[in-house]
DNA sequence: GTTAATACCTGTTCGC
DNA sequence: TGCGAACAGGTATTAA
């Protein structure tokens, strides 16, 4: 499921094929994903120049030499496909195909549909409705133990559910919420308004580097990938409590049964002896 | 205004 | 073996 770490190991594996090639061919198969396309969504791309291929928390922007953005979100099951030529046959659920001038195909297959494209321009980017009142990029310096503090103050809902509220923080998502937490030691039950001082302090250097650690992984996955047909989107990661209900906890002095419970509809995974 | 619950979507897993 | 229910989850929308 495409967390930041996840799309930002996407955005490097595309922008070396993507950046400064002009697209030639853009077809779109269908004429929405979780929400309709744009109607001129194939004309504002076709045959322009891609100057940059950015990330703001789990979104890909690209950026086109007109000044257009197209904004894309990977959902939970989307994959971006890559193939050096076209692609013998198209897989079900191909939803938006694209080609560079170079003969690189890129393929946007996403099953369950809970990604999205949408444009924008550079001047409207920030005031768009996916990417306005979004919270820091969690790996930059505007997200540190104060500015956490801050976000968090008076918030009367767990923890956990304030990880995953994108205006706290942009980019986490279920299972770097609970990794997160696990690393500093807070209980996800914890009421979100009482994470200040240090527990802020310790909470916002455990998200950032669960993250960073989580993209230089992909990065080594990435090299293997780009060998073969690649397929941008999934990794596997190894994780310290997520899907690891009754197994034991790896702190050295532990080695209790990890738990799992359910907040606001989420799974979530902790350790009740080392977080509180 | 804030927080919680629900809908969206479909492939996979699990239990009977 | 076959079938249906439960589950995964980011975000917009609706409800409380």
């Amino acid at each position: 499921m495409p967390e930041l770490p996840e799309v930002e190991t996407v955005r490097r594996g595309l922008a070396p094929f993507l950046e400064g090639r002009r697209l030639v061919h853009v077809e779109q198969r269908r004429p929405d994903l979780r929400w309709p396309l744009p109607p001129d969504f194939v004309p504002r791309l076709q045959g322009r120049r891609i100057i940059a291929l950015r990330r703001r928390a789990k979104y890909l922007l690209a950026e086109i030499e007109d000044g257009t953005v197209l904004i894309a979100h990977l959902g939970m099951s989307g994959r971006m496909l890559i193939t050096q030529g076209r692609p013998a046959a198209l897989e079900k659920h191909d939803h938006i195909v694209l080609a560079t001038e170079d003969d690189v195909w890129l393929r946007f297959n996403d099953a369950r549909r809970f990604g999205s494209m949408d444009l924008a321009t550079l001047e409207t980017l920030d005031s768009h409705k996916l990417l306005a009142g979004l919270g820091p990029e969690p790996l930059s310096n505007a997200f540190n133990g104060p500015a956490l503090a801050a976000a968090l103050a008076g918030k009367r809902t767990p923890i956990k559910a304030a990880l995953l509220d994108q205006k706290v923080v942009a980019g986490i998502g279920n299972i770097y919420a609970c990794e997160a937490l696990y690393r500093a030691g807070l209980s996800p039950r914890r009421l979100a308004a009482s994470v200040q001082g240090g527990r802020a302090e310790k909470l916002a250097t455990a998200v950032k580097q669960v993250l960073a650690e989580a993209i230089e992984s992909g990065g080594s996955t990435l090299r293997d990938y780009r060998q073969a047909d690649g397929e941008l989107g999934y990794f596997q990661h190894s994780f310290k409590v997520y899907d690891r209900e009754g197994l034991a906890c790896a702190a050295a002095d532990c080695g209790r049964p990890l738990l799992r419970l359910v907040q606001s509809g989420r799974s979530t995974f902790y350790c009740a002896r080392c977080q509180s």
